[in-house]
DNA sequence: GTTGAGCGTT
């Protein structure tokens, strides 16, 4: 009702916006080298909004480093929000300066300079576990349809998408590692000593040599 | 070595 429905400049009610506390000396983006941050966060995204959206909205200012749509680790839904890193710092501030207020799909985002305080899984499982005052379901997939929300952008690294050949190499006995991690333990307690996470993780942990042997060879 | 379950979700 105030034309502006975030009012984070004048008095901000305590935290976010800019923080009172620098605590860090070198810089609190975690920079070691430049204080100005890369990373951009882009606020009232649309829920169908998708990274190669915000690409192609934001990669006009400078070349983009990485994208990212955080989205219910359950359920899947976006949650309305996205980063965008820059390469450079400039272009972070100007695609800010020009893209915050702009509408997208008639909706007018709010871009503001992110912050490095990624959540770790374990505090989001916290978080999701008193969603509502209930225990979520959690004992549901984790993701219908889990996968890379991330886009990276083709500017620095073109990777050959070509090196999926675990179509043969796969069995039956190896397949239950490509299962959801938290299909036996939903609620972590037990089994949590691992990262069930590393399981599935795309870098297997003895086949990268190979794969980055094989890589190289037909990259050449 | 860097993440991807990323903070500011209507």
């Amino acid at each position: 009702m105030r034309g502006r429905s975030y009012d984070y400049s004048p008095s901000p009610p305590r935290g976010y916006g800019r923080r009172h506390r620098n605590p860090s000396p070198r810089g609190r983006y975690g920079s070691r080298g430049r204080d100005l941050p890369t990373s951009l966060l882009v606020r009232n995204l649309r829920h169908d909004c998708r990274p190669e959206d915000l690409r192609g909205l934001f990669g006009r200012f400078g070349p983009l480093k990485d994208i990212y749509l955080p989205r219910d680790y359950y359920t899947g839904e976006p949650r309305g929000f996205g980063f965008v890193q820059y390469l450079e710092s400039a272009d972070a501030a100007d695609a800010k300066h020009h893209m915050d207020g702009e509408i997208l799909l008639g909706r007018e985002l709010t871009v503001v300079f992110a912050e490095e305080n990624r959540k770790k899984p374990a505090e989001m499982r916290q978080r999701d576990r008193v969603r509502g005052g209930q225990y979520y379901d959690q004992r549901r997939s984790p993701s219908p349809h889990y996968g890379r929300s991330y886009s990276r952008s083709p500017v620095y690294y073109s990777p050959s998408p070509r090196r999926r050949h675990y179509s043969r190499s796969i069995s039956p006995r190896d397949r239950r590692y490509r299962l959801r991690p938290y299909s036996r333990s939903p609620h972590g307690s037990r089994s949590c000593s691992r990262s069930p996470v590393r399981s599935w993780s795309p870098y297997g942990s003895r086949s990268r040599s190979r794969s980055w042997s094989r890589s190289l060879e037909d990259s050449r």
